[in-house]
DNA sequence: CGAAATAATGGATTTTGTCAAATAAATTGG
DNA sequence: CCAATTTATTTGACAAAATCCATTATTTCG
């Protein structure tokens, strides 16, 4: 299958574009004692564990000759020293010494700074769009095989419901057309559950990956022995990590730790992501109804599972 | 402000895996007469026009007598030529020859064709999604002179009031300690802005830059010749552009052609930024109250603007 | 006009990276 | 078990890439 050639070309313009902005950042470490491959050396051995010549080579593409003298003059430096690995006699295990990881630290604060400087001229939404993008490239872009970043599931918030409403408001219109009056939808309820929230027997669950929100989903009290699984979300960036799976599992475990009998929801048929979801983890079609809402005709379903 | 140290790590994991990425690509291009550093200089003048040696060391960041000989030996090659500059006698503008453009393309070729080969991999979808997150990186990151992109101030669209309603949740925990009622309270609001909206004699404005939201304000009717300002928000990272100014005057020149005979606002004492914006705007403050509410105790204040 | 700044280059040297071969320990296949 | 092969690391010799300092030719500025 053909490529386009302006993405082609879309993306050979980011990679000079980034290789620039990379090498602008390491300009910045430039005048210090240790060279860019020194440094890579460093951080790698730094920031893994019981790393031997062999691991660093590959993982760096590095020439085994030109990484053992980087390593010779580290071990000189007594920044490094090195064991004899118990599993292969061949194999040194490379290890900081004290010295060596107080030495380095500093460098890895100054890059720490030099991010944080560029990342202060931005706003909080734009931070969180920079860091969605970068993600989102990682793991196009990665072997499968390369572990990302965990997806955490935390309680809500302030701001959290807020980000709820203008998701939901903001997609559903992009996506499926819905006009403002699903937002007021979502915020009438956003703000109910903020007003009437129970902590004993409601929750709202906020998937994250570093500091930046993925999805969420609430569980609200409808009588004694029914919950009722509301507003859930997931963003399209975020789509394939299992985010929307975990959230409806967090619902149900609270849902039967807190004894309900049933948890129910409502929802609208074309929104195929989320039923699918809701039938993997049990939930069975109830009802269907025709409705014109949201500047739309949709029909609306009801789900139960029972517990 | 502090930037969360995680999104710090992101972003430096994010620079650590595409220096990775963009080595692998260049990989393949290695094991030709030219350097990297050649093909980076061949590239810029490929797609750049009449440049010269000195424009090379800027964009590139080349060591001028570095550059110097590797524009000599191209030249001994026969890949370029130069020119004269008309405008600086001391400037010699680099051109390809006709050998050099026909001896390069077959790199550029290859170089798009390693690209081709992991778009390929990817559905149409990822590949849409993957330039869109290239070029959001590329435009938030783009060297400070280049962000001098003007601020927007235009109609809501669906998703802004939960946006709004999402910022101001965060923000005042965050700085003043206000609890979830506040969030609730601006939900309440916003619910209500939505489903009462009456666009004859309301507005609500989005300060924007890049497609990035700075700020926003409301204006709603509360009697016949009375309009209320609500919700005035300003990014803590945006402060110092005029956004604030700019959208409480849209506020007053809105109320002035709906024939408004004035504008009130409820605020708290503690607001210094915002209360200053409303001093220069020409409100008068016309009552004061404490209250306690968003578990802290404050002092509420109205302000009216005579039109 | 003369002094200072700028664009480009040459000389000398250092730093960085590569290739081939050597050493030493493990693994494999009979 | 042992010879052959493979793997992990090191050394030697060298080449390529990059840098620092000084110089020349122009231009710009006061």
């Amino acid at each position: 299958m053909a490529v386009s050639e302006k993405r082609i070309n879309a993306v050979r313009k980011f990679n000079r574009f980034y290789t620039k902005h990379v090498g602008a950042l390491n300009e910045g470490l430039l005048n210090s004692r240790f060279s860019l491959t020194e440094m890579r050396v460093l951080y790698e051995l730094y920031s893994g564990d019981n790393l031997t010549a062999g691991d660093l080579v590959k993982s760096l593409s590095l020439d085994p000759a030109y990484l053992s003298r980087i390593l010779k003059k580290f071990k000189s430096e007594g920044l490094l020293k090195t064991a004899k690995s118990a599993r292969d006699g061949r194999q040194r295990v490379l290890i900081f010494t004290e010295e060596g990881r107080r030495d380095f630290t500093p460098f890895i604060k100054a890059s720490q700074d030099e991010v944080a400087a560029i990342l202060t001229l931005l706003s909080d939404a734009e931070q969180i769009r920079l860091i969605e993008a970068m993600n989102l490239i990682s793991s196009t872009l990665a072997p499968a095989e390369e572990i990302t970043d965990p997806v955490i599931i935390r309680s809500h918030r302030p701001g959290d419901i807020g980000w709820v409403i203008h998701r939901h408001g903001a997609l559903y219109a992009q996506e499926y057309g819905f006009d403002s009056s699903f937002e007021a939808l979502v915020a009438k309820v956003g703000e109910d559950f903020l007003t009437n929230y129970d902590p004993e027997f409601e929750h709202c669950w906020i998937a994250e990956r570093n500091d930046v929100i993925l999805g969420s989903v609430s569980l609200v009290k409808k009588d004694l022995s029914t919950a009722q699984l509301r507003l859930l979300y997931v963003e399209p960036t975020a789509r394939g990590l299992g985010v929307g799976r975990k959230l409806v599992d967090e619902c149900i475990r609270f849902a039967r730790r807190k004894n309900y009998v049933k948890v129910t929801l409502w929802t609208n048929s074309t929104l195929y992501a989320a039923i699918h979801l809701y039938e993997e983890a049990g939930f069975k079609l109830i009802d269907e109804e025709p409705h014109h809402s949201f500047g739309q005709d949709l029909v609306g379903q009801t789900w139960d599972l029972i517990l």
